[in-house]
DNA sequence: TTTAAACCTTAACGTTACGTCAAGGTCAAG
DNA sequence: CTTGACCTTGACGTAACGTTAAGGTTTAAA
């Protein structure tokens, strides 16, 4: 059994957001003590943490009660939903380091950043509800169309993602194409290179460091596969200078002398 | 020059919002049209890009204020802090999804988690304005290998995954004979490898249990073939370097004590 | 050319999710 | 038996908008 503190200080919630939750019976204690003292078992608790991955969700307590109280609330499935939304939301935050990471650079000064640009990984991640938790009455009540319509935009968008993934790709090749031809390379060009292949990498790795970064162009050269693959497509010593210039980049990341 | 509504769309936010934002002189448009229309330039939208930076990251628009407002505003130090903030986030969502995967096993009833062990990954980053100005190595230090991100598995595994998945593995595999020859082997370069590992596993495993992980690299060297896998391939010994790195990894899960 | 849609404006009230007193009761430790 | 850290129920305060109302402007189509 807990106290509004004990809880509270379990949870990082203040004990005012206990007794708010209470009061608008999103959770109730267990019972009172003899003096009127609210206290928690076991079961609150496991509420409690539903509560909060949805809060984390931003969703609305209103919401998140209605949805508790639903006798054919499932939470394994609540569960499962709210991975799948967390995931999205880290999505979501590495595309805004991205775009934090472009806008340092353009501040240095080496490249522009279009307004579009400026903004991407803002957006709030899209919470509907209705679509997925109760997918299959939701499907039985209103036809399938309001469901296919949200599956098929996150197809629609890999589907897109994959083409850019591609063109991204094909626009590193003849970026590196054309640099062989050059006898010097200036730094802003080798960062630019070096932004693009990191803007290429994260579409496959949700996760980004420079070290990482570094480590797999380093693994460029060492493996001959991949060291044939670009220089078979953008002719020979391609490698060398992706690699060069993915360690420009990265420095450019860590240094911080503006402009 | 984009109107409330052109720059809302651009940002995701609200007519209102901006209206409101004007109101409180946070942002102001640039000028106003005969008709009284607010109109925004490019000042406008680099300013409105700060403010949403720390609104991202927690902060009362009134500090957003003035901290803009502050002559001595130092931009690129800005950003490189709400770098260093969104990298905690992250962090902060990676443990917070690592706790929902336990509690997914837990309801599953093969493990049981501490009341403590359910809130992990709830609490705040701590939004401290004023510490770690002079933390510029703690960044290089904790980069966010580690923060690996959790199954792909919920879509089939794409061609994009499969080349992601076969990359990393080589990547892990250079990590391992990289780190053979060395004598010495900190605990983070053993953690990151290990997270490397569980990331690479993520692609063929469901849920995660660090139970789990460590079952499997245990298994690694028992049974030979897989430990010639990894000793043919990056060097013998790997096998252990990599069995020892993911327990270290493990260990620090459960510890949630970074460093 | 007019007319409807889709913008824009200010003003004002409503809402969510709490924070922050205030005034008083309870409990364990010294 | 007193002190300090808890607890209680009000009740008002607040941040950051959402919403509605009443009306003016722009633009593109009929």
């Amino acid at each position: 059994m807990y106290t509004v503190k004990e809880l509270g200080d379990l949870t990082g919630l203040s004990s005012r957001t206990l007794r708010y939750y209470d009061s608008i019976n999103l959770l109730s204690p267990a019972e009172l003590s003899e003096s009127g003292y609210r206290l928690y078992d076991k079961r609150s608790v496991d509420r409690l943490q539903q509560i909060l991955f949805y809060r984390e969700r931003g969703l609305p307590l209103k919401e998140i009660k209605r949805i508790l109280d639903d006798p054919s609330f499932d939470e394994i499935k609540a569960l499962q939903k709210h991975r799948r939304q967390l995931i999205e939301e880290q999505k979501k935050l590495s595309q805004l380091i991205s775009t934090l990471e472009k806008t340092l650079i353009e501040k240095k000064g080496t490249i522009t950043m279009s307004d579009k640009e400026k903004f991407e990984g803002f957006k709030k991640v899209m919470v509907d509800e209705n679509s997925r938790i109760y997918g299959e009455e939701v499907e039985a009540a209103y036809g399938s169309e309001k469901l296919n319509k949200a599956n098929k935009q996150i197809l629609k968008m890999s589907e897109k993602d994959f083409d850019k993934w591609k063109i991204l790709e094909k626009y590193i090749i003849s970026t590196l194409k054309n640099l062989l031809e050059r006898d010097v390379i200036s730094d802003e060009e080798k960062s630019t290179l070096g932004g693009m292949h990191r803007e290429w990498l994260s579409f496959t790795w949700d996760t980004y460091s420079t070290a990482m970064h570094e480590g797999l162009v380093e693994m460029y050269l060492a493996d001959d596969r991949f060291k044939a693959y670009y220089d078979d497509r953008a002719g020979n010593g391609a490698a060398e200078v992706l690699v060069n210039a993915v360690k420009v980049y990265t420095k450019e990341l860590h240094e911080n002398q503006p402009k």
